[in-house]
DNA sequence: AGTAACTTACAATGCAGTCAGTAAGTAGCA
DNA sequence: TGCTACTTACTGACTGCATTGTAAGTTACT
């Protein structure tokens, strides 16, 4: 048995050069989906070939995991985790993002085109979204229900559903807002519609629907 | 110049050969996206070879767009088209196609995943989804004017935005609800959501948010 | 007789991942 | 401080596989 002495500590510039290959690849990811993006158009944007991303990552599939990652920590400010902002702060934040994302088209592009892309067979995108989609309805339910209270309304049928649906809704608007910028107005839309959702989970009325 | 008779018409049973295909297409592009469906596998689910295939459509750009077509037309009910239902009947009937989708997760996923895998880089099934997306967006604003109007309500301020919402929920949910079925009532959820942007397209009430 | 509806075989890419090698950094030690 | 041993951070070449498209041939309908 030797003395050995395995394992040296990564050199200094390395966690900087990892978060360029990250950046990179989720441009190309976002451009061009996880399927369709290559290894090595990730490498040339870095000045690499695409071996030394896969020393650096292992495998596409650990970066793509790793990306989705880093996508969550670099978002202008994480929506989840710090102090859990107590009644309608949470959606002033959700709307305030909406605005920032018309101004980052190909942030946005990445998300609806790998969130859609995760329900795919064997995908390995998939336990990120769905983990994701979990925290995230808890935290705006939790939201909806501290305005509840702080209101005074008892009886919160709608909490969960409304929580759902606020994320949906903003999820499918960026898709139809990639497809077409000029006929859909990504942020006063998103806030019109969590504006409506909120108001009906916190004062509910009839349907409007029934003869 | 010979007599020529060129073009000869397809056989009888031709017309339903092509359905099959393009049924088995929807299949394997919906489970795997489009990028990652090879011919082969639609090509072995109809007993044939990938060349076949190609005999029949060309390239699998030209069968990507004659499978979003079918699938309009394979579905349950076409929304477009027809009688353009005066009223509250198209709501009514968004919120039925909701219900009977939890019935076929696998139209869902397809529809979801081509939706957004057609924002990236050349995707032939982009003017699809472009063209789809403006007429619904046209159809659900008609009713909505249709349901103001019926009410009395001048001032239908939102109703272009009320109508990408309501498209961009439905859409939303489909992906959570197909990342976790558990967790997401994909109908009922729709229905809340629909109610929620009508009633404040028709009624509209002040933001909870604001002060 | 001619063509539709295929099949088999093949051409041509594109791509992830492996491997051996190289240059440069770092740790331990004299 | 300088030497040695070992490691990181790559490159270049290659393998192997997957995949779309084409071309030529075969069968059977009309």
């Amino acid at each position: 048995m030797a003395t050995t002495r395995r394992q040296l500590p990564p050199r200094p510039e390395t966690a900087a050069r990892r978060r360029e290959i990250l950046a990179a690849a989720l441009e190309i990811f976002g451009a061009k989906g996880y399927n369709n993006g290559p290894l090595a158009e990730i490498a040339e944007q870095v000045g690499m070939t695409h071996a030394g991303i896969l020393h650096h990552f292992g495998s596409k599939d650990r970066l793509l995991v790793e990306v989705l990652r880093y996508r969550d920590e670099s978002d202008v400010e994480g929506i989840e985790g710090q102090h859990i902002p107590g009644g309608t702060e949470l959606f002033r934040h959700l709307i305030r993002t909406a605005f920032a994302n018309e101004e980052r088209p190909g942030i946005v592009q990445a998300y609806a085109v790998l969130s859609a892309e995760s329900v795919t067979d064997s995908n390995p995108g998939r336990e990120y979204f769905e983990d994701r989609y979990r925290v995230l309805r808890g935290e705006v339910a939790e939201a909806f229900r501290a305005m509840c209270a702080e209101r005074g309304v008892d009886d919160p049928a709608h909490v969960e559903r409304a929580a759902t649906s606020v994320l949906a809704v903003m999820d499918g608007l960026q898709v139809q807002w990639l497809l077409d910028p000029t006929q859909v107005e990504l942020a006063a839309t998103s806030a019109f519609a969590i504006e409506a959702i909120a108001l009906q989970a916190l004062d509910p009325r009839p349907s409007p629907f029934d003869a």
